[in-house]
DNA sequence: TTAATTTGTTAGAATATTGTTATAGCGCCA
DNA sequence: TGGCGCTATAACAATATTCTAACAAATTAA
């Protein structure tokens, strides 16, 4: 599907960038000896029109603006959900015209429908019996990579590490609360939930198509 | 398969950690002469990308242990099964991308079956001729371990050890609940058992798939 | 800035699981 | 066959997990 190289220094990320050919760049800032921003700056100093899409722990202003007015095309703060990093490198290679093959698979599709639910992924909105649920970003978020994977049991690690990008436990009662306020807005009887399923001492589980609950 | 070497002081395990070349660390806290927070915060500190994972006595010591966020890559209570901690190491070799032997072998396989007896690992789910079985995850537990080993006999002890991760006897009448609550839920006949076979006076046993029980 | 919304945290209630105990049943051996 | 010890079953108590709701913090919008 696409081939990564994951460089940990910051003077051989900047030698390869320059002297080999990527389709796309993701710096995070803080690298040892030369940074993400010598990175940017160099590359494009260079005049190359690769992508590049910055990555940063703070979320102050200063860091944001200085990385786009050396030419990076995107940037996110950090922590930040595997899915949305998938979505802004989709994006960006779209953006650029080389992702013919990505556009062909999975997530082509605009919507995802299961029983009464309908998700319109691209404009994040969601209906049940055509009728529309306002939900929060993060309940989207959730939502979407419940229906992505159903029949799949998660852990509420799992689930921090893919929606919210968290590394580390700790944050499971945030789940919880997420996991409760969506059922209350898409489940029609909370008690005896049709799609998120609870796994009692393993997580949850979004409902397989084929279950056929009375 | 994998090489594993055990150090029990502190200094030494510091020492060889940051001089030789491991592919992951499993540290308790408790160390003679240097502790475990110790070691990760200075193998961390040498910019190491090694995986790490940290075993904890009281739950109360990882509330400080994650409030610390000296960056490992996982924790875990004591008590815990071998079980656990196998899927978890696999599961940090996994993620270190270091681990092609490891993942060619036992646990790659997603589902076991045994006669009308089906297992799904990931989602930890339970067939029977197609039907599901709903079960705890003590349950599923020790009917994963059955099944991973079948024709051996496991004395209660040896299941506590394996299952559980107790290391102490007077746990036996546990062991037998468990297994009767099992075996209501996946034998047709609890009393002439199909799966876990009473060894009279010695344990338990999950059948060979040779046996012909009539 | 303030106000509104979203997100994260906490505490207690509700619920499921796990561990314990008591009793009945069964297999082994004299 | 009868007694003894091991195992099975069921009811109960203890523990752990999940749910709910209200509150606090952080983020976003006005």
């Amino acid at each position: 599907m696409c081939d990564v190289t994951c460089i940990s220094n910051g003077r051989e990320a900047l030698e390869r960038a320059t002297q080999e050919s990527f389709d796309m760049l993701v710096l995070d800032i803080m690298l040892p000896e030369v940074d993400g921003l010598e990175i940017c700056r160099t590359v494009r100093g260079s005049n190359r029109q690769i992508p590049i899409l910055m990555l940063t722990a703070k979320s102050s202003e200063l860091d944001r603006v200085l990385g786009l007015e050396l030419g990076a095309d995107d940037y996110m703060t950090k922590p930040f959900s595997t899915l949305e990093l998938v979505a802004r490198v989709k994006a960006l290679l779209r953006r650029a015209r080389i992702s013919e093959e990505l556009e062909s698979t999975e997530e082509t599709e605009k919507t995802i429908d299961f029983k009464a639910l309908s998700l319109d992924i691209e404009n994040r909105r969601v209906f049940i019996d055509k009728e529309e649920v306002e939900l929060t970003p993060k309940e989207f978020d959730l939502l979407h990579y419940f229906v992505a994977n159903p029949g799949r049991v998660f852990s509420r690690m799992q689930l921090l590490d893919k929606v919210w990008g968290y590394s580390y436990e700790g944050y499971h009662h945030t789940v919880n609360s997420h996991i409760n306020r969506l059922r209350t807005k898409i489940e029609k009887d909370p008690h005896e939930p049709e799609y998120i399923l609870t796994r009692w001492g393993v997580g949850y589980e979004f409902a397989k198509r084929s279950d056929n609950v009375a």
